[in-house]
RNA sequence: GGCGUGUUACCCAAGCGGCCAAAGGGAUCUGACUGUAAAUCAGACUGCUCAGCAUUCGGGGGUUCGAAUCCCUCACACGCCA
């Protein structure tokens, strides 16, 4: 879906309506503000993005989308990277954060701006406009930071954060730098509030302390009340942890996670949490869900719902091509009929969708299976092997030193699979 | 600055000289059942040239026939007192 065709769902009275039908609204500051602040004139807003890694992940795609939807309501959107933050980086609950180098940052910073503008519209009278927080932190000196910012906060506020509370209360207590990291955000909602006019920050629940470290420091500086909007975390209704795939975290970067990865995501979401993901990750109307969640309650096994989330969203974050060719391999390699029926063309085009490897005929199966990454050692590979868990061409191989020789198709290739759906391609050179 | 306690595999957490490649739980993987769901049950979960061998219990050094377990030291963390 590009962001022309992109609308928020017009039966809804207002975009908060809409938000909070769509469950993006976990908490807020003064919800009926926000809402008559919608209804107004075009305000500013913004939600930042820390360099913590080369790519950005599902959870920053809620936020993605947050914006894109009040952008779509004719609000002026900013997409901040954390330049500074990211240097700095904001306390997990568990443990000290590893400092990355200032070059890797810096490098991370020009990946994830690239991929932010992807979701944002920099045309029209509301077009978007990036910012990077080092540009107004890093000429700061350390006495004027203290001097008049630092003023402003008081240690029993801050350390009474979830974030830093939490920190303080286990074993991995928490230093300094990380102390300091709300200060930092809030210098950014003042910093955008007296350039830009910005009201408005979105961000995760779980960043709550920030958001509000930004609203109590405008309050205090310039004596105005802005807003801010936490996003509920997504989980997963059986407990575990939502976005991640085989225990690795899901990427928006084709190259950390293929597009076929992605799709396969997002088709393997339980009936029970599939519709919540829609309405998050979509921009599919009230009326259009609510016949999803019907096929769902009717016939399951179809799974129509998971099936139109996977097509969303893949076409969203990837682009229609690509998500074709993840569909088109999935029906290749999940289909009922012969692999070596499939013609060489279409099962080549789906095998390049996969991990896979080129290989000699006489290579090991456990060797494939370390060389396409399905397992991560050769004594996993066996075990696989061993516990009934591997397949060439859907044909369960049950020898531990079984050569590849043995079941190569006559197109030169083969399908490598461990369990059920953990598919790679095999090429013989 | 003083005293004390702790650092175990992805996470939590037992172990306190041999029976420890290290209990238990979670996460993860595989199998059965299914819908490329969920729940449930069963198995696996350091590496390898795999009925054996090698390397692990914060880092380094030592005692011992033998150390995750004892001693020294360094680092980090937590607590109490100054």
């Amino acid at each position: 879906m590009s962001l022309e065709t992109q609308a928020n769902d017009s039966s809804f009275d207002t975009l908060w309506d809409e938000l909070v039908w769509r469950g993006l609204i976990h908490v807020s500051t003064d919800a009926d503000e926000l809402k008559k602040l919608f209804q107004g004139p075009p305000i500013t807003y913004y939600c930042g993005f820390d360099p913590t890694a080369p790519s950005l992940h599902l959870g920053n795609l809620v936020q993605l989308l947050l914006l894109r939807r009040i952008q779509l309501a004719g609000h002026n959107p900013l997409g901040l990277v954390g330049g500074s933050t990211g240097l700095v980086g904001d306390p997990r609950p568990t443990a000290e954060r590893t400092l990355n180098t200032k070059e890797t940052v810096n490098e991370w910073v020009g990946y994830l701006s690239s991929q932010i503008s992807k979701f944002l519209s920099f045309d029209g009278a509301n077009a978007a406009r990036m910012v990077n927080n080092l540009d107004w932190t890093a000429p700061m000196s350390a006495i004027d930071f203290l001097r008049d910012v630092g003023k402003y906060y008081r240690v029993g506020t801050m350390l009474k954060k979830d974030a830093v509370s939490a920190r303080l209360n286990s074993e991995a207590g928490i230093s300094y730098t990380e102390f300091s990291y709300q200060i930092l955000q809030g210098m950014d909602f003042l910093e955008l509030y007296r350039n830009y006019d910005c009201v408005l920050q979105t961000g995760g629940s779980d960043q709550w302390g920030n958001l509000t470290s930004g609203t109590d420091l405008i309050h205090r500086a310039e004596g105005k009340s802005v807003h801010a909007i936490g996003t509920p975390l997504i989980t997963n209704s059986d407990g575990t942890k939502f976005g991640k795939s085989e225990g690795n975290a899901v990427w928006l970067d084709a190259s950390m996670t293929s597009p076929y990865a992605f799709y396969q995501f997002w088709l393997n979401t339980d009936d029970a949490d599939v519709i919540d993901r829609i309405k998050v990750f979509t921009f599919l109307t009230r009326a259009e869900i609510d016949e999803l969640a019907q096929q769902v309650a009717d016939e399951p096994f179809k799974r129509a719902a998971q099936r139109r989330l996977a097509l969303e969203v893949t076409s969203l974050v990837h682009g229609e091509e690509a998500t074709q060719a993840a569909i088109a391999a999935a029906a290749a390699l999940f289909g009922q009929g012969e692999l070596s029926e499939l013609d060489a063309a279409t099962l080549e085009t789906a095998l390049r969708e996969l991990p896979h490897t080129t290989t000699p005929a006489n290579t090991p199966v456990a060797q494939l299976l370390v060389d396409t990454e399905l397992s991560q050692s050769l004594g996993a590979a066996r075990r696989s092997i061993a516990e009934g868990g591997v397949y060439l061409n859907n044909e369960k191989i049950t020898a531990e030193d079984e050569l590849l020789e043995n079941h190569v198709l006559p197109s030169g290739m083969a399908v490598l699979r461990r369990g059920k759906k953990t598919l790679a391609g095999i090429f013989v050179e």
